[in-house]
RNA sequence: GCCCCCAUAGCUCAGGGGAUAGAGCGUCUGCCUCCGGAGCAGAAGGCCGAAGGUUCGAAUCCUUCUGGGGGCACCA
């Protein structure tokens, strides 16, 4: 008996009621939605390992007192097959007990499922097209990118884990003039002559330089056209590798590396790019004008402050139209819906990406999500280029270590400001959090290993022997898991994720410290320990699964 | 000026209209002869920024205000 079983039979009874009242007048969905009639798992544990509000939300609409029809409820419910109660509560809430061999089951549930245990269909049939990072190749990665990087890894995994069909993407900005100036200042280095006025000045480019003569011994005497385009491109490789090994590094993988190049290359049957394309599609769709000798897009009908331009009047396009051409190729791949992550410094671009879906002819509200995260600072420090005290991820990683890195941007939410205290990150204690979960996982690992030694096994699973009231409290969480990740999925909001594993990792050590898996001394073997270790294996299970969202590690032994 | 986000314990942060608002850290008191004490049990600590509104019920939804962060290019 798990919660949305549970759901299921309440619903049949609630109909029952309500046509027994209304005498077939109305029926219970026109009086509250299906998703409406929820159980939720109270806070206080006296309060049963279920609670419904259903009453209270049928209570007027019927023209009855919440707990009357609490009370003719659960007299039904209490009759249920695994319920041991179902008591009426406080202002009309229906609290349910289950049988302890009804909620032990889940143990078994798990450990068969093994790492496809969390996995659900709630986002089954939708195409997902989720863009993060997407940083400019011209220099390392640092920490501004690391929390988008860490947020949209983790909400690919949740998405794909509830069955919906993603592609996470980076988009690389390696077309435009900003790359010939990343080239123009690595060529400079190269020369040993001083960055040149708006180039990009950092250790990295002399670095680069560096890496670019080795490649390229003649660099220098080649023509200065020649020589600016092999700096360029050579440094570009040599950075954009950094950047992916970098990502890998943290356990970051995308699915498609799309590189702006693509938009504006000619098709050589036609003479014509991506680019062109997609300014003739919104022209089409009549949402394109010309003035002044350029062309606009008439981003005002959908919510922007200014009109924008697509194609200067000097006949270059401007940034706008390459993401125009990308937003186009996304859904030219079967992607009908489109998720872009953001730094609050971006989120001026919002309205400009909602109205190109809708200039595209799509629907803005359905079609184009746009998710706005707040900036990381440390140590109370706002970092930004401008401040130029920039930290590089794989500095923080290699200071802070991939896991607690990972899990400290992941257990917040996006629009929640952020500071880490390195201090705290870099202490192996329960000051972190994430040493408080993997080290319950490693726990849990230990006792499977010791359980095997003392001649405990998995032979015999006695459920209803589950008893103890920690016992019920972590079997209760533990059959909330898959519904967590479908809410983390449906609310793009991982840290769901992680709060839960925290969560669960408390009930599991209150359950270690009150009840044995392996007998004292000479005590025999029983059926108890035996489910005990069920219970065991399958909590290590599921933290090592919620870590595996969150691209955490579950450690065996620390 | 216009737009977006935030405000909850001393600190860092959770809390999708429900019952007595939570966790970790920090402070204080207990618990290791036996499965990992990186743990557990307990104490203290709150006008959920302010004021209105919606509701049987608001930290949560709406409006206004205050305070903080960010953004408003024929840049990329």
């Amino acid at each position: 008996m798990n919660p949305d079983q549970l759901a299921d039979h309440l619903y049949a009874i609630v109909t029952r009621v309500v046509e027994r009242r209304r005498g077939g007048r109305g029926s219970v969905d026109s009086l509250v939605a299906r998703t409406d009639i929820r159980l939720e798992r109270p806070r206080n544990r006296d309060h049963g390992d279920w609670a419904s509000n259903v009453a209270m939300r049928l209570a007027k609409p019927l023209g009855v007192s919440p707990r009357e029809l609490a009370e003719e409820i659960a007299v039904d419910a209490g009759r249920l097959e695994g319920v041991a109660s179902a008591e009426v509560a406080g202002p009309g809430f229906i609290n349910f007990r289950l049988d302890a061999g009804a909620a032990g089951v889940v143990a078994k549930v798990i450990l068969d499922a093994g790492e496809a245990y969390g996995r659900n269909v709630t986002q089954a049939g939708s195409t997902i097209n989720l863009e993060f990072v997407s940083a400019n190749p011209t220099g390392p990665l640092h920490i501004g990118h690391t929390r988008w990087a860490a947020l949209g890894d983790s909400i690919a995994r949740v998405l794909k884990a509830s069955g919906a069909q993603v592609a996470s993407e980076y988009y690389i900005n390696d077309a435009g003039s900003q790359m010939d100036k990343f080239g123009a200042s690595v060529l400079a280095a190269a020369k040993g002559e001083p960055t040149p006025p708006d180039g990009y000045p950092g250790q990295y480019i002399a670095d680069l330089a560096a890496a670019v003569l080795e490649r390229e011994p003649d660099l220098l005497a080649l023509p200065d056209d020649e020589a600016l385009g092999r700096a360029r491109e050579i440094a570009y490789e040599l950075q954009l590798a950094e950047i992916r090994q970098a990502l890998r590094d943290f356990n970051v993988e995308f699915d498609v590396w799309f590189s702006e190049r693509t938009l504006h290359a000619k098709d050589p049957r036609t003479d014509r790019s991506l680019v062109d394309d997609a300014v003739e599609r919104l022209r089409a769709q009549g949402h394109v004008f010309d003035r002044d000798g350029a062309v606009w897009v008439r981003t005002t009908d959908f919510g922007d402050d200014k009109d924008r331009v697509i194609r200067r009047s000097n006949g270059v396009y401007t940034y706008f139209a390459a993401d125009a051409a990308y937003y186009l190729n996304k859904g030219d791949r079967g992607f009908r819906h489109k998720i872009y992550l953001l730094g609050a410094d971006h989120h001026g671009y919002v309205h400009r990406l909602r109205a190109l879906a809708g200039a595209a002819g799509d629907d803005p509200d359905r079609d184009i999500e746009v998710l706005i995260g707040q900036l990381v600072s440390i140590n109370g420090a706002k970092l930004s280029k401008r401040a130029g005290n920039i930290i590089e991820l794989t500095d923080l990683q290699r200071w802070l270590g991939t896991d607690a890195l990972r899990y400290s941007l992941s257990r917040s939410p996006a629009d929640s400001p952020l500071t880490l205290d390195p201090e705290l990150l870099r202490s192996h204690t329960n000051d972190n959090p994430v040493y408080y979960v993997q080290y319950a996982h490693a726990r849990t690992r230990s006792v499977s290993r010791n359980a095997q030694a003392a001649g405990v096994a998995r032979s015999a699973f006695a459920p209803e022997l589950l008893g103890h009231e920690t016992e019920s409290a972590l079997l209760g969480a533990l059959q909330e898991f898959p519904r967590i990740v479908a809410q983390a999925a449906e609310l793009r909001e991982p840290h769901r994720v992680a709060r839960y594993v925290e969560e669960l990792a408390g009930l599991y050590h209150k359950w270690y410290d009150s009840c044995r898996v392996i007998p004292l001394g000479e005590e025999p073997v029983t059926d108890l320990h035996r489910t005990r270790l069920w219970l065991n294996d399958a909590t290590g299970q599921v933290i090592r699964n919620g870590l595996g969202l969150l691209g955490v590690s579950a450690p065996e032994r620390m």
